[in-house]
DNA sequence: AGGTTAAGCGCG
DNA sequence: AAAGCGCGCTTAACCT
């Protein structure tokens, strides 16, 4: 049993998965592994096992003699993937590792597991979401955990092609658009932030087109993507170091841009350092609606320690209102759901986003109705944004 | 045989 | 010296 009580396990709905169409997918990813186990076998001359660390180490770095360009915590020789990705660029072992990695996380953590966590009643998967387990206040769901089902690439967006709906029913896909983004203008009241969402704009190019100071017609797609990266990293409390490698710009460049940020949105700057000087005074941060994360560690001597607690004290805000908001568009879309009854099914959590079931005839009202309370969940100084999307499985929906 | 840890990687 | 927040799962490697 678990020590923490399992508050939400979703016996009554769960999600539908197409298993038959998994273990296709598991059979053909079998075969792309055998191909680059075969494959690695001649390159290296030798068999070779390409999820073994060990084996990695002894014949990237001991027989062939690859440079070893970062080391792990205990002084191996990392295999991890940014550096096997530098390494790709002029030998061709690294590729195959990386390709047979995440080939065989598809297989081994989705395409194989899921199908034997059907529950033979329901024809469902019924993960368990925990309100006790992240700092910030987040759910998390475990067994199976439906919150990492693969996304960015295509190869892994065909597992979400196995999320489906019954027949005569669809998948809706409903999530914030920019949430944590939204809730750093509306905490730190910085005018051109908040101007930006209430102009509608989009905030990354917005953002690329204030700090690189050209108009927002003639931002640059690689402008754009710094400034998202920008956008990203001051939610985390990212330095001009962790900026630099992102971007692949020396350090002083990556100062420059976060100087450059904090001039355009002096309102952030001021929010970020009052955060860090509230933490040390108090010992802990709040969420908009008064969630409690305590920093044991942000007055510690030991300035790892501490500048972790720092950057814990720059991100709980964003991400614990954003995890209160979404629990309350849970609630309200439940009082909604219980009153009226509607042919619609709430079937998972995703952070910023919620996904249901709903029957066919029903879409455009439920549409709305979703549309609506998500975005009403909370008044903030900023429109919350919430985008829809609808189709026969997971991924269409997006 | 079974448990634990480190490394790695899937997601927001 | 480290250097970007929050999770859960799998494997290899090591341990009892």
């Amino acid at each position: 049993m678990p020590l923490v009580p399992v508050l939400a396990r979703m016996e009554q709905t769960g999600v539908l998965v197409d298993a038959d169409m998994l273990q296709q997918q598991s059979n053909e990813l079998a075969v792309k592994m055998s191909d680059l186990e075969a494959q690695a076998h001649q390159l290296a001359g030798q068999p070779f096992n390409l999820s073994s660390p060990k084996q990695i180490q002894e014949i990237l770095y001991t027989k062939l003699g690859l440079p070893v360009l970062k080391k792990t915590p205990k002084g191996q020789p990392s295999t991890a993937e940014s550096v096997l990705q530098e390494l790709a660029v002029d030998f061709p072992l690294p590729r195959m590792i990386l390709d047979h990695r995440s080939v065989s996380k598809l297989r081994s953590t989705y395409t194989e597991k899921l199908p034997k966590q059907i529950n033979p009643v329901t024809g469902r998967v019924h993960t368990s979401y925990h309100q006790a387990v992240a700092a910030t206040g987040r759910l998390s769901s475990s067994d199976p955990n439906l919150q990492n089902i693969p996304v960015r690439s295509a190869e892994g967006r065909r597992i979400r092609q196995a999320f489906i709906a019954e027949p005569g029913y669809t998948v809706l896909a409903a999530d914030y658009s920019q949430i944590e983004l939204r809730i750093m203008a509306h905490l730190s009241q910085d005018a051109g932030l908040l101007q930006a969402f209430k102009d509608g704009l989009d905030v990354h190019k917005a953002t690329a087109a204030e700090v690189f100071g050209v108009p927002l017609d003639q931002v640059e797609e690689h402008q754009r993507r710094s400034a998202k990266a920008i956008n990203f990293g001051l939610i985390y409390g990212m330095s001009a170091f962790g900026l630099a490698k992102q971007l692949d710009i020396d350090r002083g460049a990556a100062q420059g841009y976060i100087n450059l940020y904090f001039e355009r949105y002096p309102g952030v700057k001021q929010y970020m350092d009052q955060t860090r000087e509230l933490a040390r005074e108090q010992g802990y941060i709040e969420t908009l609606f008064g969630r409690r994360l305590y920093l044991p560690d942000i007055n510690a001597k030991n300035g790892q320690l501490r500048q972790y607690a720092e950057r814990t004290a720059i991100n709980a805000p964003m991400q614990g209102s954003a995890a209160d908001i979404i629990k309350l568009a849970m609630l309200s879309v439940d009082h909604w759901l219980q009153a009226e009854r509607p042919p619609v099914r709430m079937v998972m959590q995703v952070h910023d986003e919620l996904v249901f079931e709903v029957e066919n005839s029903n879409l455009k009202q439920a549409t709305k109705i979703i549309q609506q309370k998500m975005s009403d969940a909370a008044q903030l100084d900023v429109p919350l944004i919430v985008d829809v999307g609808i189709g026969k499985n997971w991924d269409e929906a997006h």
